[in-house]
DNA sequence: TTAATAAATTAGGTTCGTCTAATTTATTTT
DNA sequence: AAAATAAATTAGACGAACCTAATTTATTAA
């Protein structure tokens, strides 16, 4: 079996290359799981030599098939124990993260299919994001950023990108609720406010831009975390 | 917060308490845990500095009352997620052990006192271990051997001492089960075999000489594995 | 294209939890 | 009580996963 920090290892790469492109950076790693980078250098070492990751020096490094189907099953692990802990415990979608992290690491395939039946097989997790099959198939999601969005544009919240407590709540308070209608009333040119009328036609305010500020690891048009389909 | 290891040491270190005394020997320690002695020997230096048990050199180990709440908190955990993995997952008695070895070590009251709440705060765990409960408090069980039955004596299946999945199996097939009546028929002078009568009129013969020296752990008077009260 | 900066690696060290081999301490047995 | 045996400890090592400081390799700017 693979230790848990390898795990957390193959979890951010897989992360990394589905967001960044096919080869993560030592130091991009070395962000996300919050250790120095010569740490990282080291067990992408020990990983390579377990056919893991393909690592070239100073060139970065990918998953092996083997470690794609470690990192897909681990957030299947992931997400169905937060719909569990949602569904069944009645936790907050905000409050589940890290109890998740911790039971994503239990090993046992059984356990997982029957936790997947048992939830009825749900298809995406409190944050609307798809949870693998048992075969490892991701469906590929087709949401766009509500930032795409334009004046008159109407769609349903389906997911988050970013699944920050804090705009997890966020959302909680301005009214946005997962599977709800969202329709664009209205775009401010001057600082790309937006006027959203949500379910039961209440209309609420939001500025991207000040998300933007606030999250700060994110260009103009990938600003912020509502996706609508 | 604790590794699992030093977790694994409490709650062994608090079993082999309860079972035979007040103090733990380094070899016994090193039996259960499947390590080898100097290997405790280091491990119980490291957790006396932390104050976890009270170690005296060659002379054995206690847990402290900071030990003790450690172990009988792991011990909650995994009795819950024994009865979620049995009561909710549809597992048998007998397969929920290793699993709830996993999870016994995920780190939140919170998620145990929801566990226990969705659960219906059960007094026992499929095995017939009693939970103990949020405080810490474990009730003491008034649960006597089988062995202990004379002829005419009736009681409950309460509960079992071997919790091997050879013997539990050995049960299910038998006819055993958890809060049925069992009452003594007869017992064999020659082998002290006992013929019981089970649920439904059933009668069914074992010979518990036959425990005895398949365990080989234990003496005559508490060769077997039914508890009855 | 060279110089400056940023990213990655090597070198060497730490802690945790384990090991084997050798030694010491306790307990039995004679 | 001395000798034999069993239990426990010390000594020295090892792998995993991390660290800091120094060096090398890439990238970007002048």
């Amino acid at each position: 079996m693979h230790s848990f920090t390898e795990e957390n290892y193959l979890k951010a790469i897989y992360k990394l290359q589905e967001a960044n492109g096919l080869v993560v950076a030592t130091s991009s790693l070395a962000q996300v799981l919050e250790v120095h980078a010569p740490s990282v250098t080291d067990m992408l070492k020990r990983m390579a030599g377990k056919k893991l990751v393909t690592y070239q020096k100073s060139k970065g490094v990918k998953l092996t098939e083997k470690g794609r189907q470690v990192a897909v099953g681990i957030i299947r692990n992931h997400r169905l124990w937060e719909v569990f802990l949602v569904d069944k415990l009645g936790y907050k979608w905000d409050e589940v993260h890290d109890l998740a992290e911790q039971l994503e690491h239990i090993h046992s395939e059984d356990l997982t299919n029957k936790l997947d039946s048992f939830l009825g097989f749900p298809k995406a997790d409190p944050h609307g994001d798809p949870i693998p099959d048992a075969n490892g198939i991701l469906p590929k999601s087709k949401a766009v950023l509500l930032s795409t969005f334009a004046e008159g544009d109407q769609g349903t919240f389906t997911g988050v990108t970013d699944h920050s407590a804090t705009f997890l709540n966020y959302l909680d308070k301005t009214g946005f609720s997962l599977g709800d209608p969202i329709k664009v009333k209205g775009i401010e040119k001057y600082d790309q406010t937006y006027t959203l009328q949500l379910k039961g036609k209440k209309e609420v305010v939001v500025s991207f831009k000040v998300e933007c500020v606030a999250c700060g690891c994110c260009d103009r048009n990938r600003c912020h975390g509502v996706e609508v389909a």
